[in-house]
DNA sequence: TTTGAAAAGGTGCTCAA
DNA sequence: TTGAGCACCTTTTCAAA
């Protein structure tokens, strides 16, 4: 378990915000010097709570407007199914994210498509023709909101 | 719907990966001139493809070891009700996630606690009280695979 | 231990040709 | 596209709180 203090907890809230912004930018809004917010941005990496800083891309305007979540359960649950099954769902460009869940279903997959007759293809080729494949479940995203979450 | 060349797409994969890397870099693996990337990325900017950059923080070392997806039935649907859902659980620091979605379950909510008897506290006087809930159904996250996504 | 001031070095952005 | 100029950012040093 790591210790932050009131600072770090400050600076993480807003790089949650901006990720781009600079030490000195930063610093300027927390009123702290520019080298003593650069130190503790490093050593926020170097522990590894900043693990690592993604692109945000908007999916509707790179032609992917449908989003669904797939709940799958498996037929045959040994070590080597979840294995080969993970395994071969990787290889799907378009599954953004494989959610190993305990619950009702054992995977929980998001996958975007162009549009319904898409995810269609995408669906009975790739999704159905998965290593172990029991139920599926789908859910069609409508919206979505996403929060930075607590911090300390 | 917006036209992307191959150069586009390639400045888009190569940012997916790593987020952080300059013009001048991109430019290199690519065989293109620091301006001449710098302008492409600038614009994919602006037309909103690149929608921002997002700090991804590591929430277990920052002691919220837990996370767990809620499937939240709403008992009465009018538009009234989604919206006071909609803004009550916008309220709760722990709820990282709110999807809106179309199936069994109205909405699906991604939670982070510190360990499961924090969760349960969350549960029972956060997500419980919310305005309209109906069924609740909770699914523990065991471990998770985040994907680029297909790009074009 | 952590800060602030100052400065060096490096890099990226911007513009003009 | 290239190259030069300029600004800013990163990184180190050092003294003080």
């Amino acid at each position: 378990m790591i210790e932050l203090d009131t600072t770090d907890r400050l600076i993480l809230r807003a790089l949650a915000q901006n990720a781009t912004q600079s030490a000195s930018a930063l610093g300027r809004k927390l009123n702290l010097s520019q080298p003593a917010t650069w130190r503790r941005i490093k050593r926020l990496r170097e522990i590894g709570v900043i693990a690592g800083q993604k692109l945000d891309l908007d999916k509707e305007k790179l032609g992917f407007g449908v989003t669904v979540f797939l709940g799958v359960k498996l037929a045959t649950k040994g070590r080597v199914s979840l294995e080969d099954f993970e395994r071969a769902v990787s290889a799907i460009p378009e599954v953004q994210t494989v959610e190993h869940i305990l619950g009702l279903y054992d995977y929980r997959l998001r996958v975007v498509a162009r549009d319904i007759s898409d995810f269609e293809r995408v669906l009975r080729r790739r999704i159905m023709t998965l290593p172990g494949v029991g139920d599926v479940e789908a859910n069609v995203l409508l919206s979505e909101e996403r929060r930075p979450g607590p911090i300390g």
